[in-house]
DNA sequence: ATTCTTACA
DNA sequence: TGTAAGCA
């Protein structure tokens, strides 16, 4: 795929489409679960000029992994790491060579949060990643 | 009819 | 998180 295609592709997946009722069904989250993620910035959704809520299928993609990580267990905090692993300069790089899928980002992410454990409390508290991603 | 914000259980 | 009120 070239870099043009790829481009118009970001584009189209960034464009805001959906209204919350849409979403909420793609989704199978209710609209405060919706909100409450909105208002952590895991997700920055377009407002209308009536100020309703449009997302985009990145939005949507953005959801439906949370939901994942939210049914393995992980709360707000562990699922805040990850997603700032997404601006890792080592993960940012993988992604800018390859279109890195998701499914592949959270390989990388796994061996992040492997790293970025020992430098923290090994403890086995509520918001450590360590025992989902073992 | 639908979604939004705010606030309380 | 769910739910209800009062708006837009």
């Amino acid at each position: 795929m070239g870099r043009e295609n790829r481009r118009s592709s970001e584009l189209r997946r960034s464009m805001p489409l959906l209204p919350m009722s849409t979403v909420m069904q793609l989704t199978e989250l209710s609209a405060r679960q919706i909100r409450y993620y909105e208002e952590h910035d895991l997700i920055q959704p377009h407002r209308t000029e009536g100020n309703r809520r449009m997302f985009s299928l990145n939005d949507v993609d953005t959801l439906l992994d949370i939901k994942d990580m939210l049914e393995q267990g992980v709360n707000m905090a562990g699922i805040k790491k990850v997603f700032d692993m997404k601006k890792n300069p080592a993960v940012l790089a993988a992604q800018a060579k390859q279109e890195l899928s998701d499914s592949e980002l959270r390989k990388v992410l796994r061996e992040e949060m492997k790293m970025a454990q020992g430098q923290q409390k090994p403890s086995l508290r509520q918001g450590d990643l360590s025992r989902f991603y073992q």
